[in-house]
DNA sequence: CCGTATCCTGATAGATACTG
DNA sequence: CAGTATCTATCAGGATACGG
């Protein structure tokens, strides 16, 4: 049984449960620091080697190899073993699907800050290859309409 | 003048201006905390008075408060005056244009969580009220062509 | 109902130095 | 290049108590 309630004013979510589960709350565990996302983003923009993950996310060491393992033990990274000619072993961190799959969430919080925080708009944009023109997210439902925020209501799901 | 580089593989932003710039970084700066998010998605939902947002975001009052506050000074949300019969006047907390931008933000995180830690899809949906269909976020580009992550290059601003 | 003031604990993260 | 080991400072955030 589902239960649908306005997405404005009248209030949403109650009750232990959905407190307990709520997805938020628990992508943000996963994704607690900034310093996780940053990996995170540079993982997106194609960075592979540990060093350049500290460096170019302005992170320490320490930090970064702490939040490089804790991104490998949720399966958002995965350390790959590489090696090149008469060289040692090494390891890339590459993003797994489920990592991948955190693009739109970056994509929106890159989007906002363009909009918000920036006077130019922001110093990188990201571009549809095919027409040239700027990415960004939008709400959507799975048949296809784009969604206004009042549009929306929310559904219990049992 | 512009340069586009590609997304994946050979590496994006580089020096000095992009990782001061960078707007998933200041983003992240304004929403540094767990308890920054949730206190947005309650506002989301609807709640609007102190109390409320302490108990429903699971946050002690001292924390509630200095978020608020915060979020205030940062412009995601107005304290607004307001003064039922027979009550002194009260303050609620209601999202700005510039707080409420961040709705596909939100949408994002929680479709990650819904479809990577929730074995039932997530205890809440959001829903389209004219058709009834899941709402998510989309990559889009301006022209409104959907986009796939692989379709996107960098540009920079400047 | 709407907060503030204090105190305390743990986590985030920088600096530095060291190893294979 | 790819990390680990310490040490330390700062901050997030809970508990409790108190005031308008």
């Amino acid at each position: 049984m589902s239960h649908t309630i306005e997405m404005t004013g009248v209030l949403a979510p109650r009750s232990a449960w959905t407190a307990d589960r709520c997805t938020i709350a628990r992508t943000l565990s996963v994704l607690s620091t900034r310093s996780a996302f940053l990996i995170l983003r540079e993982a997106f923009y194609g960075t592979t080697r540990f060093d350049d993950f500290a460096e170019r996310a302005g992170l320490s060491e320490p930090v970064a190899a702490a939040r490089l393992r804790e991104l490998v033990d949720e399966g958002l990274l995965e350390r790959e073993p590489y090696r090149e000619p008469g060289q040692r072993t090494r390891h890339a961190y590459r993003l797994t699907d489920k990592g991948a799959d955190l693009l739109p969430a970056l994509v929106a919080l890159m989007q906002w800050g363009d909009r918000w925080l920036d006077d130019d708009g922001g110093p990188v944009k990201l571009e549809h290859r095919d027409c040239g023109a700027n990415v960004g997210v939008a709400l959507r439902c799975e048949r296809g309409h784009d969604v206004e925020p009042a549009e929306m209501q929310l559904r219990y799901n049992r």
